[in-house]
DNA sequence: CTTTTATTGTTCCATTTGGAACAATATGCG
DNA sequence: CGCATATTGTTCCAAATGGAACAATAAAAG
């Protein structure tokens, strides 16, 4: 094939929406995701796990894994390495016997920065061919439609 | 936490449009993917190969591989697996002795057109707090940013 | 209080995944 | 032509993944 024009599918499949979205957040998402394994050996559970708690003060594994929407023990393996590599603390819930509250510590904070960086660069490289008025558009209704996301499966 | 607001990193990750893009994608594919699987049997690298063939007349492993931004591997494998299934066809490239070119066949294309109903159906779900013009508008961004995610990369 | 039922975090295990090396073919360049 | 380099599809292998079962604890029901 190779002449014939590979984006046409974006028109003709049956779900556009859906597809387009993906196709973005597979082109921002793996050669982010490939730099960061390169650059940092950090998976993609550990680094959910540093964006999630730079962002709450303390949570259970069970909201990590609520939040980012992967499965409970993906997020518990990632916890111990975080935890044995020093990007976070753990304390046993006082009220709770089941669950533990997670804290990330200042040199997990630090890594998540660094890490931030490479997911802002290509969001901003994917993004570039939009207008400041059309980014915030598409970065306003994307927001409503993942409002309703995480409340329809609450 | 569990009564804390579990949306506000929408708002606070330094990656807000990166963040809305995958987590909406995450909303979409990942219930209709888990649904797919249990229905059919399929795992991921296989409906992207029928949705693929579905909307060219032929394509190589590789143009699969581009188009989708997976491994080839990967998609070596599902090629295998729909082959022995008799969702595709390959025949030998009569020009370059390297690729082969691969058809979906009638049974195929049934089985994707029963397969994309899950992500439509998901996809209509998660956008339905959008109005038609909203819609319409996210949509035509989107375009205009995968258009150029995939001109980046080529 | 006792007995079910639900939730949390973990381990087990089979499957999926993707990087790397590979053989076969093609292309570029002297 | 002859040799280096690139590309395609595949196999190998180590790692990541996620469903299922589990023990510990909590909540609900009787």
């Amino acid at each position: 094939m190779a002449n014939e024009d590979l984006t046409q599918i974006f028109d003709t499949i049956e779900y556009p929406e859906a597809y387009r979205i993906t196709y973005l957040a597979n082109a921002i998402v793996f050669p982010a995701y490939s730099a960061i394994k390169k650059d940092f050996g950090l998976v993609r559970a550990e680094y959910i796990l540093l964006a999630c708690l730079s962002h709450f003060d303390a949570l259970t594994a069970q909201d990590v894994a609520r939040i980012s929407r992967r499965p409970r023990n993906t997020i518990s393996r990632a916890v111990h390495r975080m935890l044995d590599d020093g990007y976070l603390d753990r304390a046993p819930d006082p009220d709770d016997g089941r669950q533990a509250r997670l804290r990330i510590t200042a040199s997990g904070r630090d890594l998540h920065f660094r890490i931030s960086e490479y997911l802002r660069r290509r969001q901003d490289e994917v993004l570039g061919t939009l207008s400041k008025e059309e980014r915030a558009t598409l970065s306003a209704l994307m927001k409503k439609a993942a409002l309703n996301a995480a409340q329809l499966d609450e």
